[in-house]
DNA sequence: AAAGGTCTCAACCGCGTTCGT
DNA sequence: AACGAACGCGGTTGAGACCTT
């Protein structure tokens, strides 16, 4: 049921706030000949008028000699969105993969660097999906380029850079009314990889989206999600793995790596969907950029990580590293609200 | 240069879990 | 088995640093 602060009972007038050198000192001082442990008569002993949480939390988050300072590397950094699309908010499973670095650390640098970031790409910080729903693609497609009527929204200022395949599989969810608008999460899939009820569900008769798009703006050659949704039921692990550390299901795309990228846009699907899209996108509404590496665009990494020597990470890393995962990127001005 | 806004991060708080009696 | 103390964790806060206008 909780308990309420250690110091709070002894009715002692504990001193808080910033740690002054003094303090540091004499709890480093009694550490180093003690030992630490037993942290509520550790302050008594020490001669500091801190709680023992208070002291547990100061030698523990700052003066451990085993801390690591400055900024996190983009190994660090893949670390953390890798562990955390596994783990969640369970800083402390995650500090423990990165020797040096605290639970307190990872999560402020979590909620200041890399949360913001991600939403700012309209990817979901907790399920590490993208957030389609903000932008319902059905929707802005269709105004867009069905209607012959002028178009709604200026969908070119758009510039989504999508992977053709993960498209599809949106497409699949998003013609299947909804019921499902997120991919899979650690929390929709069970251990033993099974699909959750809604995603199962979504039929060949509920891809409907793109093939229309195509007939409407005789593209020609139509293509069905049919099979990337088949290949979903059948071979999830090829959409997503188990983790080795929990059995929970971690969203996979290209290379069975959560998070490394293989070069972008190298569709595994050996169909030729892809450069009919492509090509039909190009051709019609000059969207050439959007299936290609931007020139901006850092190395691709692979799975052994291939910023070598890396003492800081950057937004554009870390932006290049989730673009290359699920090629999606809002531009800044576009009017988000709107679609919430 | 100054004011206001934003960001960072050390530290606090409260709760759940574990441990000892 | 029951209870309370101690511990550890995750969420939150707020002071100071930094940035923008």
């Amino acid at each position: 049921m909780g308990r309420a602060p250690c110091c709070d009972k002894t009715g002692l007038l504990m001193k808080k706030g910033p740690w002054s050198q003094e303090e540091d000192q004499k709890l480093l001082d009694y550490i180093q000949k003690y030992g630490y442990g037993n942290w509520r008569t550790l302050p008594t002993n020490a001669g500091l008028q801190r709680c023992g949480k208070s002291c547990r939390l100061r030698w523990t988050n700052y003066l451990r000699p085993d801390i690591k300072r400055g900024r996190f590397s983009f190994e660090e950094e893949e670390t953390i969105i890798r562990l955390h699309s596994i783990l969640g908010n369970k800083w402390s499973l995650i500090a423990a993969r990165l020797p040096g670095r605290t639970d307190n650390e990872i999560k402020n640098y979590w909620n200041t660097n890399i949360r913001k970031r991600l939403l700012r790409m309209g990817i979901d910080p907790v399920t590490h999906s993208p957030r389609l729903q903000l932008l319902d693609l059905s929707t802005i497609l269709n105004s867009s380029l069905c209607n012959n009527s002028p178009t709604q929204m200026n969908f070119s200022r758009l510039q989504p850079r999508f992977n053709p395949a993960l498209l599809r599989f949106a497409a699949s969810l998003f013609s299947s009314n909804c019921q499902s608008q997120d991919f899979p999460t650690q929390n929709q899939i069970t251990s033993n990889n099974q699909i959750p009820p809604p995603l199962m569900q979504t039929s060949v008769q509920d891809v409907a989206v793109l093939p229309d798009l195509c007939a409407d703006t005789n593209l020609g050659t139509s293509f069905s999600v049919n099979d990337d949704v088949q290949e979903f039921q059948q071979n999830p692990a090829g959409y997503g793995m188990p983790s080795a550390l929990t059995g929970e299901y971690v969203p996979v795309l290209n290379d069975g790596y959560y998070g490394s990228g293989d070069p972008p846009f190298v569709d595994p699907t050996p169909s030729s969907v892809n450069s009919n899209f492509q090509s039909y996108c190009s051709n019609s509404f000059g969207f050439q950029s959007i299936f290609s590496t931007p020139p901006s665009s850092p190395t691709p990494l692979n799975s052994n990580s291939t910023y070598v020597n890396s003492c800081s990470s950057t937004e554009d890393e870390t932006e290049s590293y989730y673009n290359s995962m699920w090629k999606f990127e809002i531009p800044d001005d576009l009017y988000i609200n709107a679609f919430m």
